[in-house]
DNA sequence: TCGTTTTTAATGTATAGACAAAATAGCGAA
DNA sequence: TTCGCTATTTTGTCTATACATTAAAAACGA
């Protein structure tokens, strides 16, 4: 009994409503009769209840009073961790090799239409290619685009065994980020370079990331099926506070 | 300016941190140094930090004061929308077929492998498979089993049209789920039944949901390739509040 | 010098009150 | 009836203050 009473007050409604006890729709009491029940101020109640709408459990309108809110929209916590730091984690030998760098223009070459990313034609781009190896087996193709305006210390960056994802992870911290997952055959020159069958079953993920307004980067990474597998999950320990 | 104090000092820093002006590990002002700087009370500062906290943008100790937080997990909120309403919001016809409806144990068939879920042998179960259609065209399977202990009304729903997923999105919330999303080749009877060939990609799905302590589902989806994606987004527009 | 105790600076919690804002409810007039 | 105004309820924000808690830092003693 020793925990913050805002704390007790919110952890009480949260219990109940995840319970079932207070169906969603459902009105909870005023803040007038919580300090009267808990006999406390009302800036407690009201702590505890703005903490329940913040991570979304119940709305709250004026006048009108709190709510259990609606179930919330299905989305989860999803990890997209490190390549090389996971590898290494299952005990793997991790290698990245570079096959292709060149600079260019979004202008130039076929950069434009597979990124649909919204960034000027003169805009200057680090195009990088590469493959990703655990324990001598390739395991993961990555094709990126690096906008050079944004991060220009880039080219002088070292990408022959680490992968340029780590470097511009530790580099250059995103505030804004699209991801698109898909299911995709491999295509015949992938398929050679991931030494398996063309049309063999591959988790493809692009991903978009921007600072600010800024475009940083696009990076589409196809798996080879079985040898990786993006993992999410919801729940309580996502969000923990205090 | 009319938007609340607390809130214009929260983003204020929030500006700042995202985008790299405080670097992770970096101090920031005290509350007694803000309250000064804002001209006000020491519980408006306070509220605008404790919010950061719990976004995890900010670390705070006491005596030693508050601290820019260390890059977090490389982690997006992922969107698994209803299939039903993804469907009709393309203007699609959508349908469901149930081809398999099953009353069981978890010890009985061969429930608990596939599942690797830590149900009681005991624990009665009913097992669903269906079919998602698009206009007609089958573009997902569904292999799921829930727990009847926690949700004995399911019993009573009918499926004849509508996905158990949207039945349980609608009358059961969760509170802890876990996902696994891989790439794999369609079986004999999977491709037969989405009308591919045997070994076509499809992108897999794997989920499982928890309400408290409490089992709830497992599910399996099986998506063609290329008739379904996952997006994910992260940014200023998830975790909009107030 | 090293380990222990005390101080102190910072956040954490809570109070009581005030006014603002918004949305419902009720009432009166066209 | 219907439109529009007003009153009221309920949450939103903010203040000024008090005391609790914690951990770093300083003081102290062997």
């Amino acid at each position: 009994m020793n925990r913050p009473l805002h704390e007790r007050i919110r952890q009480d409604f949260e219990t109940r409503i995840l319970a079932g006890a207070l169906a969603p729709g459902e009105r909870l009491p005023t803040e007038q009769a919580l300090m009267a029940h808990y006999d406390c101020a009302r800036m407690t109640v009201n702590k505890a209840l703005s903490a329940l709408a913040t991570a979304g459990l119940v709305d709250r309108r004026k006048k009108a009073g709190t709510f259990v809110a609606r179930p919330r929209v299905h989305s989860m916590a999803m990890d997209i961790p490190d390549l090389g730091a996971q590898v290494a984690e299952r005990g793997q030998a991790y290698r990245f090799d570079l096959a292709l760098r060149r600079e260019m223009h979004a202008a130039t070459g076929r950069a434009q239409a597979p990124m649909e990313w919204k960034v000027d034609g003169s805009v200057p781009l680090l195009e990088l290619e590469g493959i990703h190896f655990a324990d001598g087996a390739p395991f993961a193709l990555e094709h990126r685009f690096v906008n050079l305006t944004a991060v220009p210390e880039i080219l002088d960056a070292d990408f022959t065994g680490s992968s340029p994802g780590t470097w511009l992870l530790e580099h250059v911290p995103w505030t804004e980020a699209d991801a698109r997952i898909t299911a995709t055959g491999a295509g015949a020159t992938e398929a050679r370079l991931l030494a398996v069958e063309p049309g063999a079953p591959c988790l493809c993920v692009e991903r978009k990331t921007w600072r600010g307004s800024e475009p940083i980067t696009y990076v589409r990474q196809l798996f080879v099926a079985g040898a990786y597998e993006l993992t999410a999950h919801f729940g309580p320990g996502a969000r923990r506070d205090t």
